[in-house]
DNA sequence: CAATAATTTATAACATGTTATAATGCAAAC
DNA sequence: GTTTGCATTATAACATGTTATAAATTATTG
């Protein structure tokens, strides 16, 4: 005889979980609001009671994934620069441990029915950036008058575009991962102390010869789908 | 007695014009593949047989406008390192001369039943920023091995996510202006040389105290249709 | 225990992009 | 000028996200 708050809080983690396996088996397509009451045995009208839209599950979804993310982030050592690129490497490897259900999450987060956009890539992972960027500031990395919000939003931008193309099948997970270390690399410059920008500054040639030579093989426009 | 290729052109041609009509009058609401047969004057398939999906005339619409822009551009009087912003003022301009309409393009370009999302922002918008990268790297404002198609598709990529956001009603055209700037001049500064350094450093100090004085008045994630 | 009120269920419906099909119209080829 | 074949039409259909509605279920309240 569960409270009537128990079943609910029981039904919105059947839903999320059944979400989440659907994703994980079948990827993005056959994942309808249909097949995910199915799996999870329930009506269909009870996601939207409960969630209210398919986009809010996928938010859930994406949330959990979050939290796994922060937590194994905090493992890594790496100095107050280093961190942004090592939280980027850590990303795309948590995508290629799973690609199809990342994929599908971005995806159905940002494809049908969704509209309100900024929630997929907003508030919690701006947050994130946001706080790198302070205490790349408070080391003395980037300059004491940054504007965190300024620098952090396009920081988060840049990513969630090259992670988007990746969703969509326009580029793989090392093109993602070099592109983001490449922009990062230049907008931090761009509020870089002379000590932040003394190690940046390598590091941006480097990371456009990585670029130039991937692209020499391969037009940085031509899509991974289109080329096979 | 037109040839079957003149009635097929006549035919693309009036679809092409009904889908901006609708848009400009309707905006995105109400601008469906229906509605737009009906204002071409012509039965629901013919848009697929000529066309292939919605994004496709979209994107045929997109085009129209991306040349008028850089008829436009064309037009303006700046050296090779101005050239970026006043790109980006003018295309803020155009937008708000018919908001609507632009809004609905690039969400429809974007939204039901898009999956080739680079279509959107691809090709044509990051050979224009390619371009005017090459002509500030031989006007001797960016590093001479500077490889132009990795910073132009930071630059568009950036200009595309927050043209996005725009549309999504998250932020204003003044916004959208001053945080392009912004970006601009950081990733341009990762790679200019001394000259454009010199003039690009306070240009970002100006850009950041510009975002930083309107955020601190409205948060810079708080979306403008929830401050309403 | 009985009455109440909140939720879920089953189901139908709507609007959408898209596809399929058979019939029609009409330029092109002979 | 007749035949041929392509393109459009009208129409139905499908899958999707979402909403509405009435009935059934069930925890809570008295």
């Amino acid at each position: 005889m569960p409270t009537r708050e128990e079943a609910k809080a029981q039904r919105r983690e059947d839903i999320v979980n059944a979400a989440m396996r659907l994703m994980y088996t079948r990827g993005d397509s056959g994942f309808s609001m249909r097949a995910l009451a199915d799996a999870a045995g329930v009506s269909i009208a009870t996601p939207y009671n409960l969630f209210g839209s398919k986009q809010a599950i996928m938010l859930a979804v994406l949330d959990t994934g979050m939290a796994l993310y922060e937590q194994r982030l905090g493992k890594l050592q790496a100095d107050e620069l280093e961190i942004f690129f090592e939280a980027v490497s850590l990303a795309t490897e948590l995508y290629a441990e799973a690609p199809k259900f990342h994929q599908a999450v971005l995806f159905s987060a940002y494809g049908d029915g969704g509209r309100d956009y900024r929630a997929v890539f907003g508030d919690p992972r701006f947050l994130f950036w946001k706080a790198l960027v302070e205490r790349a500031r408070n080391a003395g990395f980037l300059e004491i008058d940054v504007d965190p919000s300024a620098l952090a939003l396009a920081l988060s931008q840049q990513f969630f575009i090259c992670i988007l193309e990746w969703a969509y099948g326009e580029i793989g997970l090392a093109e993602l991962e070099q592109r983001v270390h490449y922009t990062f690399a230049l907008l931090l410059h761009g509020a870089a102390t002379s000590s932040g920008s003394r190690r940046l500054k390598p590091r941006i040639k480097l990371l456009q010869k990585n670029l130039t030579d991937r692209w020499s093989v391969s037009d940085p426009r031509k899509s991974v789908a289109a080329s096979q």
